[in-house]
DNA sequence: CACCAGGCTCGGC
DNA sequence: GCCGAGCATGGT
């Protein structure tokens, strides 16, 4: 099996827990499988800064690199937030969720996913997120065979316009099935150009995506965040907004980090949801 | 059983 | 422009 090198912040688990990706999963004893458009990973790691990967170097360079965002280095990241924070009275506490969070990355997702797995997102808790793309990739995906198993893809927009509302109202979504079968259908018939999107500026993009029903403040700036990757753009969900306000007196703190911001959302998302849950 | 979940739309001010 | 009810369903 092919090996990479990772020498950074780096932990499989984390991220497939951090709330931002809803396919990735633990399948056995350390091994994680991770899904973009029809490149399938599974990848174990085995030594400090080694892992097992199941691709070849050639896609591990192009696709999962890329990916995992590992052209830039999240340590030194996590220590920038670090110093921004001293003497801060919240400074403390940045330091714990960001150690807590250490080894999150924010990832560069698929587009039309994004979108849709996040429309699904509103009013849900992650497990039932999970259950419902899954449940769509099942419903209209195509079906990989892998020597670990069978894959369901993440539908293409043609292959999700051609469901049903009312096979997409019985998948769990409920109200969210017309939001889904819309969204779809516009990316389809590109009435919005998701590769397009690219060249916008953040708020711009953000004002396309809100054009889309089901699409709100929150949705789009995790779209931009999770899939274009504007590492400022900050969503502000009600882990977020507790964290806010228990924890930072009110105040949003978030601006002064500038395109660091959404990616210390991650880390506050992660350790607000998790973290005190001990207790 | 309640209460909450990575919120949004729509109607009423 | 701001505010709040209503929204379907599953997890805890």
């Amino acid at each position: 099996m092919p090996k990479v090198t990772i020498k950074d912040d780096f932990d499989l688990r984390k991220i497939t827990d951090s709330g931002q990706c809803f396919r990735a999963r633990e399948l056995k004893m350390g091994t994680f499988r991770f899904i973009t458009g029809r490149n399938i990973l599974y990848i174990k790691k085995v030594d400090e800064e080694s892992y097992d990967v199941s691709c070849e170097p050639q896609e591990w360079n192009s696709v999962w690199i890329p990916y995992f965002n590992l052209d830039e280095n999240y340590a030194d990241i996590r220590a920038d937030i670090v110093k921004l924070g001293e003497g801060k009275p919240y400074g403390e506490y940045l330091k714990a969720a960001t150690e807590f969070g250490a080894g999150i990355r924010i990832l560069r997702q698929e587009t039309f996913e994004t979108l849709i797995s996040f429309i699904i997102s509103q009013r849900k808790n992650i497990p039932a997120i999970r259950k419902c793309v899954e449940q769509i990739c099942k419903l209209s995906g195509k079906s990989v065979y892998t020597p670990q198993g069978v894959v369901s893809l993440f539908p293409k927009p043609n292959e999700l316009a051609g469901v049903s509302v009312f096979d997409l109202a019985n998948f769990a979504l409920g109200y969210r099935g017309a939001y889904v079968k819309e969204a779809a259908q516009k990316v389809n018939d590109c009435i919005i150009d998701l590769r397009s999107l690219k060249d916008y500026s953040d708020q711009d993009l953000i004002n396309e995506l809100k054009k889309l029903r089901g699409v709100g403040d929150k949705i789009a700036d995790c779209v931009a965040l999770y899939a274009y990757h504007r590492t400022s753009v900050l969503p502000i969900d009600v882990w977020i907004g507790r964290a806010i306000k228990e924890d930072f007196n009110g105040e949003n703190i978030f601006a002064q980090f500038g395109d660091k911001a959404g990616i210390l959302q991650q880390y506050i998302f992660y350790y607000k949801r998790l973290a005190e849950k001990e207790y």
